[in-house]
DNA sequence: GATGCAACGGTACTCAGTACCAGCAGGCTG
DNA sequence: CAGCCTGCTGGTACTGAGTACCGTTGCATC
């Protein structure tokens, strides 16, 4: 029976002492000790005491990095949706570690704070990747990006957190739903794919009624690209 | 000339230091030295050293929470995008002080981190408020809260940072602006304050062209309430 | 056997943060 | 005036995270 290398050691040791006494009543050495490893065997290992808990949040944004680098979806917002999903799976292969990992990190803001400093990385990383791809430097455009981010980020974490609560049996395909709720807040009123066929009607309030707004509406409609929208109403954002 | 309090001088000492040799260089001693007082001094008055640089965080947030508990708007949105602002005002009161912590915390990532901590507070205050407000259990409603929190905040503080950085002169309608984006991509396809005389078109895309599907959607806006939507379109999401 | 290399352990240090104790000014009461 | 309480202060000593450096051991290679 070898022992299991000093990395994997540590770790389990570390786990183990966090959930006995609690993050902070644990100290390196105590870990240290338990590994069967010198204090300084365990800052070769990790960069600090948290980094046991997060070990590869790096490697994970390199991944998604180059997800989106790599990935030819439709619009921005489908590929940063794609993306995240990485992270779902990470956590979902992680099993039983991830949960008692948000177990910990739930209790200790310490760890909460670290855990949400890494999720605002990926959305930055969204965010920029969004911006870019719209390649509109106006201030709307940029705005728009960072809601996209922020809501892409927001659904994700919301189905992470209730499979890391056990309360979600099938996370994949709860992910593809919340996705897919992100993606209709944000599909285009006009445009984009128009002009196959099908009718695209436009989301607004007016104090008009029907009758005196259907011209419009039909001359949008005809109209197949998005052009002359003034006289139905105010248009927000959109492409 | 009477010194200034300690709490002052010690603030402005840290802010010229941190300035001067940077964050990481800058240690208690040296702050409380150059502040002409103890070491014990400076934590009495500041919990840790990043809390000189964020001192009112906690404040801030317990403003927040009682405007959303004595407000009564229509919807848990508009409540939440009013409350928001009370943290852009905030910094604006700050003026030229919020601007140099934002010059530090681009550079010192501990910093960041801790920022950005303190802004996913305000977050799920806002998601667990609208959350309640909605009085709906189920998933999706669930979801459509924290996707709202997500995008309030989002929009709040892409404006904050142009203002941060000097790129907007007049942030108050930037917010204003911003907001009423968040609102117009949650406004409620149907419902909500229907019947009053105006007309509200839901916005679906559907394979049939306008006069087929024409009757159903005069349908829809006669009937008043949101009842029969099924026949023109699949919806999303939604009160 | 000599050489290079990678992982390890130990010591000593800096610095943030905590605990505790002691001094000192001002206001209040007897 | 004396005594006392209170708020603010400074000092000292401690714990624990993180860093720097040095020497050792084990192992493979030539």
């Amino acid at each position: 029976m070898s022992k299991p290398p000093a990395r994997i050691r540590l770790a389990d040791a570390a786990f183990a002492l966090f959930d006995e006494r609690g993050y902070e009543q644990t100290t390196i050495d105590d870990i240290a000790e338990r590994a069967g490893v010198g204090r300084t065997t365990f800052f070769r290992h990790f960069r600090s005491k948290e980094a046991v808990i997060f070990p590869d949040h790096d490697r994970l944004l390199e991944l998604i990095r180059d997800r989106l680098a790599t990935s030819s979806h439709r619009t921005a917002l489908v590929a940063v949706s794609d993306a995240v999903r990485l992270v779902l799976m990470h956590y979902i292969e992680e099993g039983d570690l991830a949960r008692r990992r948000y177990a910990l990190t739930s209790r200790v803001s310490a760890l909460r704070d670290r855990e949400i400093a890494s999720v605002a990385r990926y959305q930055r990383l969204f965010r920029e990747f969004i911006a870019e791809w719209m390649g509109d430097p106006t201030e709307a455009a940029s705005l728009r990006a960072e809601i996209m981010a922020a809501s892409v980020v927001a659904a994700h974490n919301h189905v992470l957190r209730r499979w890391l609560r056990g309360e979600s049996a099938d996370p994949v395909a709860e992910v593809d739903e919340a996705m897919s709720e992100v993606l209709s807040l944000f599909s285009a009123p006009a445009g984009e794919d128009s002009g196959r066929g099908g009718t695209t009607v436009v989301a607004f309030r007016t104090g008009q009624d029907l009758d005196t707004l259907l011209p419009a509406l039909r001359r949008l409609v005809e109209g197949g690209t998005e052009a002359s929208a003034g006289t139905a109403g105010q248009r927000h954002g959109a492409s």
